[in-house]
DNA sequence: ATTATTTTAAGTATAAATACTTATATTTAC
DNA sequence: GTAAATATAAGTATTTATACTTAAAATAAT
């Protein structure tokens, strides 16, 4: 009854880390990595003609990222079950693979045999959170119950212009720098500047670069 | 005579890293895990008593970075080899790891296969870096024979007080603040802002949280 | 004890960012 | 086609940072 393996597909970007989960994964005798894949555009394509029973992916991917190719699965209604790895126990991050509509998350700094349980957790249709990060989710399951609709707002809502001006920022250019580049008044780049420092809450440059660059804004 | 397994201890924070890395070393039957650690403090008392033949060492790591373990290793005369394993193909910190005295130097993007060879080479006393590792060795080979002694300059040589500066400077503190909390005048902490950023060789703010954020400097 | 280094802090002038408000084109969406 | 959102840009006043130079105390090192 147990004859066939439950198979799974592999992304992440690091061979060494890939390598290392494979070889974790298959000392195991019920489980099989039928593939791997090193960005998310890559998995999305794997998984669309291997038709896996499960994903096991990396959040921070180049191309798309690991929470991107969970929301695409769901969109595209594919039956793979998703257990997203993260080196990042980002309050945001963990909201958001669960609203991507991921079966699991764990943390890379969780035990071998934890990985297996949610695994197998996961596989048979249940959800599995490492401990940690279940704690966030009962807070914000609170909080949203009070204020629905409110939690994990797409990113920012930040216009494409801002996109555009942050990354700039984020490139240590000034208001005038990037007005120049853009042709836009340098007034015009201020107000980009201030509105989009508003809609992240921060009050200065570091706060900026932090948290762009926890949420991955480019 | 291949009785004897090379003895090896695994320094990473990240168990999930660990565990798979472990896994497949021991896929290998010349190979042997003896000892994991998740910090560099422990990786080097477990060092001094257990006495391995190899150290698989991650360079970030809490308490005591990968590199700081690789020199006080050497310091001490320690016969164990290092390989030093990292995310980041920062020119820096290769530089760092050899002068630290690391006998290799792998990115996590390496394949299995480079890995085993790297830890086989580095075991009978070869060195291993991966290869787009070496260019950035034989590219400051050559720049250090025209200018001894310059390269990887201890850090920054930042001063105690510039370090204390600069924590502040990376919580998005303003100079007035800084003057403030300090109990220094604001065109001191000008000074020494503007100091600590020629040291380092940044332009602004988000270099300088970048360069910062390499380096680990708080 | 005397260099050397570090820390302190002032001056001067310029450039940039902050914190708004108001207001008009221009898109985009329904 | 009209409403809503976005992008544009000006005004005003204040605060901060930049880019130096100079130079005096205070510490540390040999």
């Amino acid at each position: 009854m147990s004859e066939q393996k439950i198979r799974i597909i592999l992304a992440d970007d690091h061979v060494l880390v890939r390598d290392g989960i494979k070889a974790l994964l298959e000392d195991q005798e019920d489980l099989e990595v039928v593939n791997e894949a090193s960005d998310g555009l890559e998995a999305l394509k794997i998984l669309e003609k291997k038709a896996p029973d499960l994903l096991i992916v990396d959040i921070r991917m180049p191309e798309m990222n690991g929470i991107e190719v969970v929301r695409a699965i769901k969109k595209q209604g594919l039956a793979v079950k998703t257990l997203v790895l993260s080196m990042h126990d980002s309050e945001e991050y963990v909201l958001q693979s669960v609203e991507a509509g991921a079966d699991g998350y764990l943390l890379k700094g969780s035990s071998k045999d934890e990985f297996l349980k949610a695994l197998h957790t996961v596989y048979s249709g249940g959800k599995y959170f490492s401990g940690d990060v279940s704690s966030i989710l009962v807070e914000n399951f609170i909080s949203r119950a009070k204020s629905p609709g409110t939690v994990a707002e797409d990113k920012f809502s930040l216009t494409k212009r801002e996109r555009q001006i942050l990354s700039h920022v984020l490139k240590g250019k000034s208001n005038k720098q990037i007005a120049e580049e853009l042709n836009i008044s340098k007034r015009t780049a201020e107000v980009h500047r201030f509105n989009l420092m508003k809609k992240l809450q921060v009050k200065n440059l570091i706060e900026l670069a932090n948290k762009a660059k926890e949420y991955g804004l480019s």
